[in-house]
RNA sequence: GCGGGCGUGGUGAAACUGGUAGACACAAGGGACUUAAAAUCCCUCGGCUAACGCUGUACGGGUUCGAUUCCCGUCGCCCGCACCA
C-alpha cells in the first residue's frame, strides 16, 4: 500500500459518488442546529468553467466544509444566472433556441463543477431562465408595483446600438456599453423603473452596519450613491420679451459663495433652454453642438468649457440693484440637481474657466488662512479649500459652514413667486433603476397595455407569463416584439384588445434575489418567509470585486423591496462579503505578434533564464507580461485539463496557496506541480504512519519529551488552521499545514518510542481532518487508510487541548540597543527583575558591556529584553 | 482631479494590538541513492565580507529602549469614480 502513489483519477470520482449516494451535502431546513449560509456568486452558463470559478468555488467550499465540521447546519447551494444576451447571440449564430443552448451549457458546467468535488446541495439547484424561477420574480414585480416601488416613465436612456437595448447608468462604463463596448447613445423611451432612489439614504446609512464587507466596496457604493447637501435657490428673471418665465431654480452646495456669483448657468437640456432655442437658431445650434460632444467624446473632462449668452438677466439675490447674465453651458448636467447652477468663478474651477473665456467677473469671497484680504486674487486656479468668508456683507468673517447655515436661513425667510427662495435639500447621484430591456431572453414583465384600462398587471393566477418557444432571430432587435401572436391578448378586466409588454427585465433583477430563493427553492411562493428569515442574511458571500456596485447594490435594494412586500424580514442580504482576486498567467507571443496558448509551447530553463519555443514548429516564442486569464490573450488554462492531469484536489490546493485570496494569483506550471507533490507527500506520510501500529516500540528516555513537543505542534496547527479559515486567510492555513506535515515527516524518520509513535498517529489523523476542507478527496482516502469509521466529510473538527497551546518555558530574544545579540530561555511568567539579572550574567552580554553598567534594561515579560548601553 | 489600496529576497509571500524581518512555498545551486532517468532524501539560498561583523522591508525625516508596523514629506504602482454645482 505505502509503495503506491496516490491516484486522484481513480479516487476522486469514487468519493464523489460516495458523497452523492450518502446525500452528504443535502441540507434540511428543519435541522435544529445553528445555521450557516455560505454562497459564491452563481455563474453565467457560458459552457465552460474557468480558473476564476475554480478559485471562487474552492474558497467557498473550504468555508462550507469547515463550518460543517464545526457542527453547523450549512447551506451551500449552486445555480445559474441563465438569462442574458449571449444565448441570443448563440441562437443567431447556430440557429438554435437560446433555451436549448443555455441548458446544454448548464449540463456541461455542472459536470465540471461536480468534478471539483464541491460540497454543494444540488437538490436546490435553480436556473433563472426557468419559469419555476421567473414566475416568482413576476409575482414579486406585481407586489412591488402595487406597493409603489415600480414606476413607468419616459426618460432619456442609454441605448446600446450593438446590443440594441437599454442600459442602466451603472452599466455604462466610460461612455460605452458594459457588455458590447459600443459607444452609448441617448434616446427617449418609456421604461420600467425600480425606485431604488427612494432608498438612497437607507442604502447609504446601512453601509456602516456592514462591518464584514471590504472597506473598498463600501466606499465605492458610498461614492455611487453620491449624497450631497445643498440649497435650492430661486433667481428672479428680469422682465424680457424672450420668455414668460419669471424665475430660475438652481441647486448649489456652496450657497456661502453667493456674493461671488457672476452668472447663472443652464443645462443645454433645461426646459428654459429648449424654450429659448425655439426662437433663437444660434442657441439651437449650440445645443446640438453640446449633444454631439456630450455622447461622442469620451474625454468629457478635457472638452473645453463653452457657454452661450441667452441675453436674459436675473436679479442678484443678495446685492441690491445688481443683475447677472444667464448662460447655457455645456458642462451642466440636466439630471443632477435642477439642471441649473449659479456660477462663482473664484471658487469653482469650471465656473472660472467659463468666466475667463467670456470675461465675466471673478470676485473672491473665501479668504485662505493667512492670506491678505486686500491683495488676494484668483489666478487660473479656483480656490476650493477652507477659509473665512469676506467681500460678503453680512457673511463676512464666518467659516464656510457657518455661512452656509446663515445664508440658508436668510433665503428661507424670503419668497420669490410666492415660494420660499431657498430650501435646504439633499441630492443623490443615484438614479432609479431602469430595468426594461428590449430582448427576448429575459424575464417577461408581467403587464398588459389595454386600450381601455391602460397599463395593468397580469393577475397572479395567470402567472407565469411564459416566453414563447417559437421565436426567430432573423431580424435585429426584440424577438419577443417580432413574434406574430404572443403580444396580442384580451384585457382580463374588460375584454378589449390589449398588448403584452414586450420588454423583459434586466438580468440583474434575476440575481437580486436568488440567494433568498435557495432557502426554499421548490416553494410555490417566491420565498417561505420563516425559512428565508432563518437562513438569511448570507453569512459569507464570495465573488469578484467587479460586482461591487451593480449586483451588490441592486441586491441590497431588492431585499428591502422584498421586505416591504412581506417576502423577507430583513434589509441586508449579505452579512459577510469577500471579494477574491483574479487568476493570472504569463502571456506568450509568436514572432509574428500573435498570442499563443501555454499548451502549445515548451519552456526551457537554464539557470535563471527561461526561453520558450513552439511545441510543434520549434519557432521561438517571447514570454510576455502576466495578465488576467482571457481568451483574447490566449493565456487561459482549462480546469478540465488540470483536473484530468493532476486531480481536483491539486487544483484546489494550488488556488488556495501562496497568494492572499483577495489578491491576484498567478497560475504557474511549477506551482501546480508543487501542489501535486504535496498531495503525494501526505499520502506517503499517512501510509508510513499507519505501519507504526504494527511494529514494536522501544522505550527511550527522550520519548515522552519528544512526543509532547510534537503534540504541541499538532494542537497549535489545529487551532491556527481553524483561525485562518475563519478569517479567510487560506494561504496562511496552507502554510501551517505544510509546517505540520514537515514536523510529522521529520518525527517519522527518527521515531523509536511508544509515545512518539502515538503522537505521530494522532498527528496523521488530525492532519487528515485539517486537510479535508481543501483536499477533500485525498482526505477521504487517508481517512480510510487510517481505519476511521465513516467519512471525513462528516468528521468533527478536532478539539484543541488548550494546555498544548501554552508552553511552560519561553525563549526571549536579547537585544542590545535594539539589535539581537543573544537569547535566553526562562520559565513562562518569570518576573522582570529576575530576567534582567539572568540577562546581565550572559557571557555574550558581559562581553559587550565590557564591565560598564547598562543605561537601562527594558524587559517585556515573555516577549523581549533590550539592554541599552 | 477626487477617493481607496499597495510598495518586504530571483519569485508568490509571512510577521497577532510597535518586540528575533523573510515563516511556508516556488525557482536556483550543490550532494546522496541509481547503469541511467524519474521519484525521493539531505544541504545552501537578501546584500557586502575569507571571517568577526556590517547592512537591509520604495526613498528622506520624526516619535520610541525598540518601527515592515505609528506620524510627516517625496517617488512609484494598482483599483474605483470622474464636468454631480
Amino acid at each position: 500500500m505505502s509503495g503506491e502513489r496516490y491516484n486522484p483519477r481513480e479516487s476522486e470520482p469514487k468519493w464523489q459518488k460516495t458523497w452523492d449516494d450518502a446525500k452528504s451535502f443535502v441540507t434540511a431546513n428543519d435541522d435544529p442546529r445553528e445555521c450557516y449560509y455560505v454562497l459564491e456568486m452563481f455563474p453565467y452558463p457560458s459552457g465552460r468553467i474557468h480558473m476564476g470559478h475554480v478559485r471562487n468555488y474552492s474558497m467557498g467550499d473550504v468555508v462550507a466544509r469547515y463550518h460543517r465540521a464545526r457542527g453547523k447546519n450549512v447551506l451551500h447551494p449552486m445555480g445559474w444566472d441563465a438569462f442574458g444576451l449571449p444565448a441570443e447571440n448563440a441562437a443567431i449564430e447556430r440557429k438554435t433556441h437560446p433555451g436549448s443552448w443555455t441548458y446544454q451549457n448548464i449540463e456541461a458546467m455542472k459536470a465540471q463543477l461536480k468534478s471539483m468535488g464541491l460540497s454543494i446541495d444540488w437538490t436546490r439547484e435553480i436556473a433563472t431562465c426557468s419559469p419555476d424561477y421567473y414566475q416568482h420574480q413576476q409575482s414579486m414585480f406585481i407586489d412591488m408595483l402595487e406597493a409603489g416601488l415600480v414606476t413607468r416613465k419616459s426618460s432619456k436612456v442609454n441605448w446600446d446600438p450593438v446590443d440594441m437595448t437599454v442600459l442602466a447608468n451603472e452599466q455604462v462604463i466610460d461612455g460605452k456599453g458594459w457588455r458590447s463596448g459600443a459607444p452609448v447613445e441617448q434616446r427617449e423611451l418609456t421604461q420600467w423603473f425600480f425606485k431604488i432612489s427612494d432608498f438612497a439614504e437607507d442604502l447609504l446609512e446601512a453601509l456602516d452596519t456592514l462591518t464584514e464587507w471590504p472597506e473598498k466596496v463600501r466606499t465605492m457604493q458610498r461614492n455611487w450613491i453620491g449624497k450631497s447637501e445643498g440649497l435650492r435657490l430661486l433667481f428672479e428673471i428680469e422682465p424680457s420679451d424672450k420668455t414668460d418665465a419669471t424665475s430660475i431654480e438652481v441647486f448649489t452646495t456652496r450657497p456661502d459663495t453667493i456674493f461671488g456669483a457672476s452668472f447663472v448657468g443652464l443645462s443645454p437640456d433645461h426646459p428654459l433652454t429648449t424654450a429659448l432655442a425655439a426662437s433663437n437658431p444660434a442657441l439651437a445650434d449650440f445645443v446640438v453642438e453640446c449633444h454631439r460632444h456630450g455622447t461622442a467624446t469620451e474625454t468629457l473632462e478635457k472638452a473645453e468649457k463653452q457657454g452661450f449668452d441667452t441675453g436674459l438677466r436675473v436679479k442678484h439675490p443678495v446685492i441690491a440693484g445688481a443683475t447677472l447674465p444667464v448662460y447655457v453651458a455645456n458642462f451642466i448636467l440636466m439630471d443632477y440637481g435642477t439642471g441649473a447652477i449659479f456660477g462663482c468663478p473664484a471658487h469653482d474651477q469650471r465656473d472660472l474657466d467659463l468666466a475667463r473665456k467670456y470675461g465675466l467677473s471673478v470676485k473672491p469671497v473665501v479668504l485662505p488662512p493667512g492670506a491678505d484680504a486686500a491683495s488676494f486674487e484668483i489666478g487660473n486656479e479656483a480656490y476650493v479649500d477652507a477659509g473665512n468668508i469676506f467681500n460678503s456683507d453680512f457673511l463676512d468673517g464666518l467659516s464656510i459652514e457657518d455661512a452656509k447655515k446663515k445664508i440658508a436661513e436668510y433665503f428661507g425667510a424670503r419668497t420669490v413667486d410666492g415660494k420660499s427662495q431657498g430650501q435646504v435639500e439633499v441630492n443623490y447621484r443615484l438614479r432609479d433603476w431602469g430595468i426594461s430591456r428590449q430582448r427576448y431572453w429575459g424575464c417577461p414583465i408581467p403587464v398588459i397595455h389595454c386600450e381601455v384600462c391602460g397599463t395593468i398587471p397580469v393577475p397572479k393566477k395567470d402567472l407565469p407569463v411564459k416566453l414563447p418557444e417559437d421565436v426567430t432571430f432573423d431580424k435585429p432587435g426584440n424577438a419577443l416584439d417580432h413574434h406574430p401572436t404572443w403580444k396580442r391578448v384580451h384585457c382580463h378586466q374588460c375584454g378589449s384588445p390589449a398588448r403584452r409588454e414586450t420588454d423583459t427585465m434586466d438580468t440583474f433583477v434575476d440575481s437580486s434575489w436568488y440567494f433568498a430563493r435557495f432557502t426554499a427553492p421548490h416553494a410555490d411562493t417566491p420565498t417561505v418567509p420563516a425559512v428565508a428569515n432563518r437562513w438569511l442574511p448570507v453569512d459569507q458571500y464570495i465573488g469578484g470585486v467587479e460586482h461591487a456596485i451593480l449586483h451588490l447594490l441592486y441586491s441590497r435594494f431588492f431585499t428591502r423591496a422584498m421586505k416591504a412586500t412581506g417576502h423577507v424580514d430583513l434589509s441586508e442580504p449579505f452579512k459577510g462579503l469577500f471579494t477574491q482576486g483574479m487568476v493570472t498567467h504569463e502571456t506568450y507571443k509568436s514572432a509574428a505578434g500573435e498570442w499563443v496558448n501555454p499548451t502549445e509551447i515548451l519552456i526551457e530553463a537554464t539557470g535563471d533564464t527561461r526561453t520558450a519555443k513552439h511545441l510543434k514548429t520549434g519557432a521561438p516564442i517571447s514570454i510576455g507580461s502576466v495578465e488576467k486569464m482571457s481568451k483574447s490573450k490566449k493565456n487561459v488554462v482549462d480546469p478540465d485539463e488540470i483536473v484530468a492531469t493532476y486531480g481536483a484536489d491539486t487544483a484546489r490546493w494550488f488556488m488556495l496557496s501562496d497568494s492572499p485570496p483577495e489578491r491576484d494569483v498567478q497560475w504557474t506550471e511549477a506551482g501546480v506541480e508543487g501542489a501535486s507533490r504535496f498531495q503525494q507527500r501526505v499520502w506517503r506520510l499517512v501510509n508510513e504512519a499507519i505501519e507504526l501500529r504494527d511494529r514494536t516500540a522501544e522505550a527511550t528516555a527522550s520519548d515522552e519529551k519528544e512526543a509532547l513537543g510534537l503534540r504541541r505542534i499538532i494542537h497549535r496547527s489545529v487551532h491556527g488552521v481553524g483561525q485562518d479559515i475563519e478569517g479567510l486567510r487560506f494561504n496562511r492555513a496552507v502554510a501551517q499545514i505544510y509546517e505540520l506535515t514537515n514536523a510529522l515527516t521529520k518525527a517519522l524518520q527518527g521515531q523509536t518510542g511508544t509515545a512518539t509513535r502515538a503522537a505521530i498517529l494522532e498527528g496523521a489523523e488530525k492532519l487528515t481532518v485539517l486537510l479535508s476542507p481543501m483536499m477533500p478527496h485525498l482526505a477521504e482516502s487517508c481517512w480510510e487508510v487510517l481505519g476511521k469509521a465513516g467519512l471525513v466529510a462528516d468528521a468533527r473538527w478536532p478539539e484543541v487541548d488548550g494546555a498544548m497551546l501554552v508552553d511552560d518555558t519561553v525563549t526571549l530574544p536579547v537585544q542590545v540597543n535594539g539589535k539581537r545579540r543573544a537569547e535566553i530561555t526562562v520559565a513562562k511568567g518569570t518576573p522582570a527583575p529576575e530576567v534582567e539579572a539572568l540577562v546581565l550574567s550572559l557571557d555574550e552580554i558581559v562581553r559587550i558591556l565590557e564591565g560598564k553598567a547598562p543605561k537601562k534594561v527594558v524587559v517585556v515579560p515573555d516577549r523581549i529584553v533590550n539592554v541599552v548601553v
